[in-house]
DNA sequence: GTTAGCACTCATTAGAGAAGAGTGCTAACA
DNA sequence: TGTTAGCACTCTTCTCTAATGAGTGCTAAC
């Protein structure tokens, strides 16, 4: 069977009418607030035809229909208007993005913030593998008997820092040397790398100053054991929006549905860039499988040209497509900026 | 009216009932399941007069009764078993709390992970106030031509850093100047106190060397101007556990409670500690008045014997009382230890 | 002072009936 | 041949009623 013109505007009418009242829509709802000039009976056919197709459904004889996740999926593809922001959000973000923030940390979360308020839905980003980033250098600073502060800077700006004892008897220059060793070595390489080969060489490298040897691996595997903790750290925002949705009246989807998102890995899964552009993940279409009727739309962002992370929002699957699509597109865009420009800070 | 011996049994059996099961309780039950040796009518009257006083209700003529916040102050102060750790919590406590953790962040995030996860309750943990911690040194490491890493230590052991433009024309001789007038003048400061007046004396210590004046100024404000952003952190752990509670089955209910663990401050109001030891709060004794069905148990940890944060649970006022407070308490203790430490590491 | 017995109250549950929304089908119409 | 009006049918939702059951307060007996 074929969508012809007819079948078009009226899934178009299901669709828009359902995102907004979350009712089943009736054939004669759409005659009613739909302008297309045909009466309930001819919309009821198309309806059935559709039914058939697997675009729409009814939850019960009779009641109206409802897209299935196929219709959301032609509605997206074929049938929404053009995602485009309006001018009020934009001039929020604007304002909101200008404000001078230090942390990382903290423009991410103020991204995931603002995603989440502006959507209503619930907002996820991603923030930037740490694992990835390669070494730059590494200092030691005097801090108190026996203990100094060892300094990590990475290529791309992030700079970390940890106490470290390193016994009462090493002093600054040993440190120095030290130092010195680590920085030769393990420049433009990766934690993963450090961790999975590099110390070997590194310890062959200091054996040559065989008294700081023991002090030295010791302070590096303590450094790079640390566990991986907040690689990949999630930010959710504005979780809350879910329990206003009808969807959601009940305790029980409440809470499986936080309980989702409480665990990072599965939210992590959510976000996975099917497409380069802007992805839309409909229903069953979702990975996880407890989100069979959320909808989620995602893209990541960069910094100089390189995807470092991910962002996105997710919500029922009777969401407002365009207005969620240009709003993730345009904080996207927005985040990759502010983040290039922050190298240069 | 007086609470003699059998009055406080049957409260005690009430309490005690209605925790476990959230149901009101009937005479009946308190005669069967409690050996008071006493009959169904009798335990009526008693508890008749104790509804009069003010200490337990009924939800309508034909139920049982419940606890009153009343009651359950009188079962806290009186009836209860002294709090007392099961010592399979407390090897989970000891198991958890010895891993090498580097992240002041981290130590406190665990802590409210593990508090929720043992009393099944949601647990609000509150990081130490970043102003109060005083400066003790502060350095400046090579970056990239025209930008540094200041990297500044605080007494209680705290080590930030930020790179900072500086201009191509700032030798490292002079950045260590900058950083010696601000190291003999700080020394012991509290960011506030520098933003308020320091500063000024800085500078006039400064105006000796004239060619650097400029730029130090210009990287102290930049750096204490920064907005307090994380002063304060509240960490909440498991808020999904009320969800759980027969108390929540309501999705209305479910909402305003969320609503108000999003929002930080009035967390931090529930936390504020009315003693010096452990502090119970019951239902509407709580500032925070949409949760006059819940209760806190709070206590503060300490460095140094400084106050220098809380931490607590919060759960429905039918919450388990002695275990909560011996798991608060003895979490607190932990935490205290931990941070006292870590200073020395 | 304690207890047994009993009438009473009120929440909860199940079932029946009415109302309403929306459909599918058929037959008439252009 | 495509469109529309009319109507029977289905299924949900709401309301009302009656039955059930838990638990009480009161009274009278022990």
């Amino acid at each position: 069977m074929q969508m012809d013109e007819r079948k078009k505007k009226i899934l178009r009418a299901i669709v828009q009418d359902y995102i907004t009242t979350a009712e089943p829509v009736g054939s004669r709802t759409i005659s009613k607030k739909f302008d297309l000039g045909i009466s309930p009976a001819t919309i009821r056919n198309e309806m059935a035809d559709m039914e058939e197709m697997g675009l729409i459904e009814q939850p019960h004889t009779s009641a109206g229909r409802i897209p299935m996740d196929a219709g959301y999926r032609y509605y997206v593809d074929c049938l929404m208007d053009r995602p485009e922001l309006n001018s009020e959000d934009k001039a929020v973000i604007e304002q909101e993005t200008t404000k001078r923030i230090a942390e990382i940390q903290e423009v991410i979360a103020n991204t995931s913030k603002l995603l989440s308020q502006l959507t209503s839905l619930t907002s996820i980003v991603i923030s930037p593998h740490r694992e990835k980033s390669s070494f730059s250098k590494m200092h030691f600073l005097p801090y108190q008997p026996g203990q100094a502060i060892m300094v990590i800077v990475k290529e791309n700006g992030v700079v970390e820092n940890q106490i470290v004892d390193i016994g009462e008897n090493v002093s600054a220059e040993e440190l120095q040397k030290i130092a010195n060793a680590f920085n030769q070595n393990i420049k433009g390489h990766s934690m993963v790398d450090v961790r999975h080969g590099l110390l070997h060489e590194i310890y062959s490298e200091l054996t040559r100053q065989r008294s700081l040897i023991d002090h030295a691996i010791d302070l590096l595997s303590a450094v790079f054991e640390e566990p991986q903790e907040d690689k990949n750290k999630v930010y959710l925002g504005g979780a809350l929006n879910m329990l206003n949705q009808p969807e959601f009246r009940d305790v029980d989807k409440v809470r499986n549905l936080l309980q989702i998102f409480e665990e990072d890995e599965q939210v992590k899964k959510l976000l996975i860039p099917t497409t380069d552009r802007l992805s839309v993940t409909i229903g069953g279409e979702n990975i996880v499988k407890e989100l069979k009727d959320c909808s989620v739309i995602a893209a990541t962002y960069q910094i100089d040209g390189e995807h470092i992370g991910s962002i996105g929002v997710i919500g029922p699957t009777r969401m407002d497509y365009s207005k969620a699509m240009a709003l993730v597109d345009f904080m996207t865009k927005t985040l990759t900026e502010l983040l290039t420009k922050r190298r240069k800070i």
